[in-house]
DNA sequence: GATTGCCAGATTGTCCGACAATCCTACAAC
DNA sequence: GTTGTAGGATTGTCGGACAATCTGGCAATC
C-alpha cells in the first residue's frame, strides 16, 4: 500500500454521469420556474432537446420522481409535481419535526455544527444586505434550516430535510413565479440563533414553531392567489 | 359526466410495471437473506436471471439506490448496502426522532391512528403468542412502529420512517443470517402503549429512548459476532 | 341526446444490439 | 517495488424497434 500522502487532498475530479447532468437541469428549470409544476416531461422531447438518449432522460426522471419533484402516472408519463396546500401543509408540519430535533440537540451538539449555523445565518444576512436576488435568498435561507437539523449530527435526519427543502423549493418557485416576494426573514432567525445561544431552548422551540406557522400560512396565502 | 356511482368501491386493478416487480423481487431477496449483504448485482446476469432486458434491471437497481437498500459506486456497479456500525446508530437515532414526535402527538392525535396502534400491538403479541417466525415477527414488530409516526398525520414522516425501517430490515437480515434470535419483545411494547393510554407522555418518551437504545446496542451486538 | 364502437396518433414500457469508457487482474519490464 | 501493457469484464450511453396503453374525434347505435 502507498504510504498515503495527505498532498493531495483538495483534488478532485468529476465523476458526474450524464444522468446526473440531466436531471440537475431539471431541477435547475424546475427551481427557476422554468418549467411550470404540472407540466408535463415528455421523454422523446426532452431527449431532443437536452441531446441525450432517452434511455437517460428516463433514468433522470426516475431520479425527479423519487425526490418527489415528479409524479409518474402509470402509462400516461412523469410531469412536475403540483404542491397542493395539503402539501405544504404537511412539509412544514415536518420540517417543525426534523428542525425542532435539532434545536433540542443545541447544547450537545458539535460545537462545530453550531458554528456551521451561525455561518449560515451570517451568508443569509449577508445577502440580504448586498440586496440579492429573491433566489439566491431562497438558497441562503434554506441553507440556515437545514444547518438547523444537522445539529442532530443524524446523515439520515438531513438527508430527509433536504428532501423536504426541495420539495419546498418547488413550491416557492409556483409562488415566486406569480410575484417575486423577496422576502427579509433575516432579522426573525438572528433572533433564534440568540435564542440558542442563550440557552433557552424552550423560548427557541416555540419561536421556531410559530415561525414556520407563519411561513405556511405565507405560503399558502400566495397559492391560493395563484390558482 | 357519468354520475359517478360508488358501487365500483373495492375494485382494483394490478397497475405494477416490471421494474417494479423487479424492484419487489430484488427487496425480497435482500430481506430474505438470499442476497448477503455486499454483494453485487450484475445487471446481465440478474436480466438473464430474471428473463428481463437490461434497461429493465438497471431502473430497478436505481430504485434500490434511491431507497438505500443498495449503494452505486461510479463505473464499478451496483451492491447490496453493507449496514455498518455507524449507520445502525445513525438509524436508531433518526427513529427516535420520528417515533418521539409520534408520541407527543398522542394526544392530538387522530383516533383512527390511536387505534390502528392499538391493532398493531394486537398483531404483534398475536404473532408471538402463535409462534410466528422470526420474518413475521420482524414484520409485525417494524409496523407497530411506523404506526407510531403515523400518529403525527404526516404522510412525510410516515414515509421516512418506512425508509428507515427498509435499511433497519436490511440490517436484520444480515444479523439473522448468523443466528435467528425471535426477539419477543412484545410485553415491552404493550407497556409503551399503557403509557400513551395513562397519558403519562413524558414516561412514555424515555421508555421509548430506552427501548431504541437497546435495540441499537442489540443489533450492533449481533454485527460485531457477525463481523 | 347519451352511449358505445372504432380508428389514428401520440406516448410509454420493454426489449435488443451495439460501442466507447472504465475497471480489474495478471503479467512482463524496468 | 514501481511502472507499463494487454485482455476480459462491466458499466454508461446510444439508437432503433415494437406491443400496450392513452387520447381525442367521429361514426354507429339505442
Amino acid at each position: 500500500m502507498t504510504p498515503a500522502p495527505d498532498v493531495f487532498a483538495g483534488l478532485q475530479v468529476d465523476l458526474s454521469t450524464t444522468v446526473d447532468r440531466v436531471a440537475e437541469e431539471l431541477r435547475r428549470a424546475i427551481f427557476d420556474g422554468e418549467l411550470e409544476s404540472g407540466t408535463a416531461l415528455r421523454e422523446v422531447a426532452l431527449a431532443g432537446s437536452l441531446g441525450v438518449s432517452r434511455s437517460t432522460v428516463r433514468e433522470a426522471l426516475a431520479l425527479l420522481v423519487a425526490e418527489g419533484l415528479a409524479v409518474r402516472e402509470p402509462n400516461r408519463g412523469v410531469s412536475v409535481a403540483i404542491p397542493d396546500a395539503e402539501a405544504v401543509s404537511d412539509l412544514c408540519h415536518a420540517r417543525l419535526v426534523l428542525e425542532g430535533a435539532g434545536v433540542r440537540a443545541w447544547a450537545q451538539a458539535d460545537e462545530a455544527a453550531r458554528a456551521h449555523v451561525r455561518e449560515r445565518l451570517a451568508a443569509y444576512t449577508g445577502a440580504v444586505a448586498d440586496g440579492a436576488g429573491y433566489r439566491e435568498l431562497n438558497a441562503r435561507h434554506l441553507a440556515f434550516h437545514v444547518a438547523l437539523v444537522e445539529l442532530t449530527g443524524s446523515p439520515r435526519l438531513v438527508a430527509m430535510q433536504e428532501s423536504l427543502v426541495r420539495e419546498l423549493r418547488l413550491a416557492l418557485a409556483q409562488v415566486e413565479r406569480i410575484r417575486r416576494n423577496a422576502h427579509d426573514q433575516a432579522d426573525t432567525h438572528a433572533e433564534l440563533v440568540a435564542l440558542l445561544d442563550a440557552g433557552r431552548l424552550d423560548d427557541a422551540l416555540t419561536f421556531l414553531d410559530a415561525h414556520l406557522a407563519g411561513a405556511e400560512t405565507a405560503i399558502l396565502a400566495a397559492l391560493a392567489l395563484g390558482a
